[in-house]
DNA sequence: CCAAGAATGAGACTCAGTCTTATGATAGGT
DNA sequence: ACCTATCATAAGACTGAGTCTCATTCTTGG
């Protein structure tokens, strides 16, 4: 979360897009908006669960769940299908789309982006049978410390 | 499977790579690999377990997943993650690389493949921190029954 | 044919994710 | 500012995909 963040940063267009969906405020969902705006990558719902435990702001499983369906529901958050049993999630920011690299042996989990996968993907999505809503690409195999 | 399966056809190809890597033959894995052979797309781990019920080849549940990650080691055998609760598989065939679009409304999993796709992956594979091994590109959307 | 040890089955077990229900908080109408 | 309908949340029971263990069965090299 930068600490320049102004009415354009993600909390508040959060805030924004969840009162003119016609959701309420509370405190457990503005904590997971919070905790989310200040990651860098994906995390999981237990991550998410054990993270706002340690900073005393605990929130039960089933309201991380819900809220994350609901944050993903109005576009705010996507999930990151690593294969790593469990589902990562993260929050969506219009100017930044990204990809993941997944290390197959630590589990480590990294962001890029390539234009040229993009162009790809959207011409694609012009001659398929599917009205596509979302791509999400992961690439796995082995990060610069365990390919050495 | 084809009806003309020969000496180039998947299962003799499976046998023989499960053989150099120093696996022994059993019943469970056969009626596993000729079941993923007779397959047009990937199944989850329980379809699996419950086609084979269904033709009289029972085998454990411990066992379906033991195999498929052996199979998943020696390549030849792919996990599918289409963010449906339950991992599916499918099997590898060096002369078809393909992708799946999925429908989130009613789960449809379908095949396709898009050269410009794999080129940019090709590409991009070279420039970035990770030594990719396997890439698994899945479309989400509607299909053509659901948007109508 | 005979071990040595791999393959399998059966079922207990784990734990991410879901569901239920009682309680607490929010916001529009007064 | 208060009321109250109703949404948001906590707590914890519950589900089921996937894992683990171990006794038994099958393969295969010698």
């Amino acid at each position: 979360m930068s600490i320049y963040a102004g009415a354009d940063s993600w909390v508040p267009r959060a805030e924004a897009v969840l009162t003119r969906a016609g959701y309420r405020r509370g405190g457990a969902r503005r904590a997971v908006i919070e905790l989310l705006d200040a990651q860098e990558c994906a995390l999981t719902a237990v991550e998410i669960e054990e993270a706002l435990r340690s900073e005393h702001r605990r929130v039960s499983r089933a309201s991380v769940y819900r809220i994350l369906d609901e944050l993903e529901q109005v576009r705010l958050v996507q999930r990151v299908e690593t294969g790593q049993t469990m589902v990562r999630y993260e929050r969506v920011c219009e100017d930044e789309h990204h990809h993941h690299l997944v290390c197959d042996s630590c589990g480590l989990v990294m962001p890029f982006s390539d234009k040229a996968l993009e162009r790809a993907i959207e011409t694609l999505s012009e001659r398929v049978p599917l009205a596509v809503s979302e791509h999400e690409i992961v690439l796995h195999g082995a990060c610069e410390d365990c390919a050495a």
